[in-house]
DNA sequence: CGATAAAACTTGCACTTGCAAATAAAGACG
DNA sequence: CGTCTTTATTTGCAAGTGCAAGTTTTATCG
């Protein structure tokens, strides 16, 4: 196996580096990497239950759990029980939250810019769309696969 | 910004995916990822300073510390100050470290195998060669890159 | 040379994390 | 309907983590 080139290496190795640049960004608005994943997605997708939050960030659900709480205590999103459903509990970003996240927005995509100033549009292009396909290739032959 | 073409949201979430993945094999052998991690780079670079593995495996010095104490613990590592300087802590595999590796090798091969098996040759090498061009942009131009 | 700064870790501390067990609220079934 | 399961989330607990401060060795400089 030469490392250099092992795709679970690099991808790390990259996500990696891409959380530790973009910490100061997250510090100066008072929040840390787990809160952002939350809130993008959230701002993305909407209000979600937890466990549909914690599959798009992949978040350990009991992590979760307790992350939601201290993004509530900050008055970043809302939790409540749904109300057909009450066992689900369903996340929303508060007006405060969704602001904080589009705050940051720019920010991301700066960081984003940086990564890929050498590359070319088709080479972004091509990295955009064959992530997903490997992401997609582990969970369909996945253990966790239930 | 389109989160679901968002780099470092593709690129995190399939790394997450990779340990995932990779965490009952591990398990199996006894040890967690960033034993894992450390060993394999071990294993490809050979004895290094702390600092220097800290650096290869993007684990924070002080984590990296313990991390190393624990490895020693098991056997899997020897740490120790180096002769011409000792401020330095040259950290070695042990051949049982060695072995552990070499054991767990093949199923780091199969995982790579499984989340590429969509792509065509072309494509995996595209990969190879984009993610590290995009490690090094940000490496450049970074905050940390003091 | 001797004081001062820099380098390379290590450690105290407060907090986060994940696993396994516990809760709580639907469903399924006879 | 009342039990037995399953689903969705939360919590106890035992580690692991990172920041800031401390320790030990080397460099630098007048």
């Amino acid at each position: 196996m030469e490392l250099d080139s092992y795709l679970p290496y690099l991808v790390n190795r990259l996500g990696q580096r891409f959380v530790s640049e973009f910490t100061p960004s997250l510090a100066e608005a008072g929040i840390d990497v787990q809160m952002w994943r939350a809130l993008s997605v959230l701002h993305r997708h909407g209000d979600l239950p937890a466990s549909a939050l914690s599959e798009l960030t992949s978040i350990n659900l009991s992590t979760l759990s307790r992350l939601i709480g201290r993004m509530d205590a900050k008055g970043l999103v809302l939790r409540r029980r749904d109300g057909a459903d009450s066992r689900t509990v369903n996340v929303r970003l508060t007006p405060e939250g969704k602001r904080a996240t589009e705050e940051l927005i720019p920010k991301a995509v700066a960081l984003e810019a940086r990564a890929t100033a050498g590359l070319s549009r088709s080479e972004i292009e091509t990295l955009r769309r064959l992530l997903p396909r490997l992401y997609a290739s582990l969970a369909a032959t996945g253990a966790a696969a239930a």
